[in-house]
DNA sequence: CATCCAAGTAACTATATAGTTACATCAAGC
DNA sequence: GCTTGATGTAACTATATAGTTACTTGGATG
């Protein structure tokens, strides 16, 4: 069978609910965008909220598997927008009951703060924090500009997606795990390349406050 | 005039928008809630729309405020839900465009700035960060677990409302704020109560991998 | 007291939307 | 080649929902 239709529509389900989240979700767009009759949603699933289980299973489970491996971890690739878009929606519609997949995911989450403890270990990251808070800490770095761009650029004046904030925001990281002596000697800071320089120079905040 | 009829459809709509974003609230719910018909809804705003961007604007705007004072810099209160579930909505919504009450908001958040500027000159946060950039980190932190109560579930184990959570992630932001001597050598952590203890063990990692 | 206008009510309308019914196609097994 | 069951299509239905119409009330002002 290679007209996969089901694949079609948890494909086109999953950008419909990122978009707009379940109540702003209309089934009659997910057909549309996968190109099949509605009715067959209804075939293959049962439902608009089987479809909406469905893409949270599928699209949350393998996440954070694919970042697990490249880059130094205080420093995390950046996850795609559709993904942090579903975590909200997941977030805002179940809050943290009934977590889709919650033993997958788990597991894929340990592996990652197994790796924090490892870099610990060897004294890339600080040693006396707990190792899987450590890992939250750097998702939520990681994942709060793109959640709350407008909190971004209300705070700093610029916008979470200009290289110039992102710059500014990684040698914050940087800076942050700290540049002292706390832990190991090894040299902690893979990237040497992007310079702090201009970094991050808010627009909108008033330098000039008593 | 006492009844305020306008008012108690504000304070109904905050609810309802916050509870269920901007396509999963009715109107009627809002109606419904403030004990006023439906019909007084268009007759002080205009439509649902306008009662969306009424709520943004009176919400988001005060917001911050009221926090800006008290506590430690580096362990910000804990924001009401309501609150961080509308700013979830407005990312999700509107992105970082057509930002609601832009000035008032960035003014509010400067004086922030400013706060966190001072501390540093105190040596109570480290001098070498750019400050918009840490406020906004502090925040992010303030924020996150509220935000992202699943994830902080799936690597953790623990419930993000939890005291043992929170007693952890208030350690670990009081740890990573640097127990080092970068900057004064005034003593920098004002809470001596809450020990760190066993402070964030995750129930779900598992320990004993490779 | 009469007028007038903002505030309020109940019932209605148009439409968008989730879900269904009835029927068509087609390949495989008998 | 005929039945059968999975896959698909078009048109339909019931309902929830934003928005409106037509009317009422009440209180301030001349």
């Amino acid at each position: 069978m290679l007209k996969n239709t089901k694949g079609k529509i948890l494909q086109a389900a999953i950008a419909e609910f990122a978009a707009h989240g379940y109540a702003g979700a209309r089934v009659d767009r997910i057909a549309s965008r996968a190109g099949v009759n509605k009715r067959m949603l209804y075939h293959h699933f049962g439902g608009k909220s089987v479809v909406f289980e469905a893409v949270l299973s599928d699209r949350l489970a393998a996440a954070g598997a694919a970042d697990s491996s490249q880059g130094p971890l205080w420093l995390p690739a950046p996850l795609p927008t559709e993904l942090i878009r579903l975590w909200m929606h997941e977030a805002l519609e179940r809050g943290d009951d009934n977590i889709v997949n919650l033993s997958e995911r788990s597991r894929l989450a340990a592996e990652r703060v197994e790796a924090v403890r490892e870099a610990q270990a060897r004294g890339d990251l600080p040693r006396e924090l707990d190792a899987a808070l450590l890992t939250l800490a750097l998702v939520a770095m990681e994942v709060f500009p793109a959640a709350f761009p407008q909190l971004v650029r209300v705070i700093t004046g610029q916008r979470s997606t200009a290289r110039e904030f992102r710059q500014g925001w990684h040698a914050l990281l940087r800076g942050w795990h700290g540049p002292g002596e706390r832990g190991s000697s090894k040299p902690r800071l893979r990237l040497s390349r992007e310079r702090v320089s201009q970094s991050a120079r808010s627009s909108v905040v008033t330098r000039s406050r008593r």
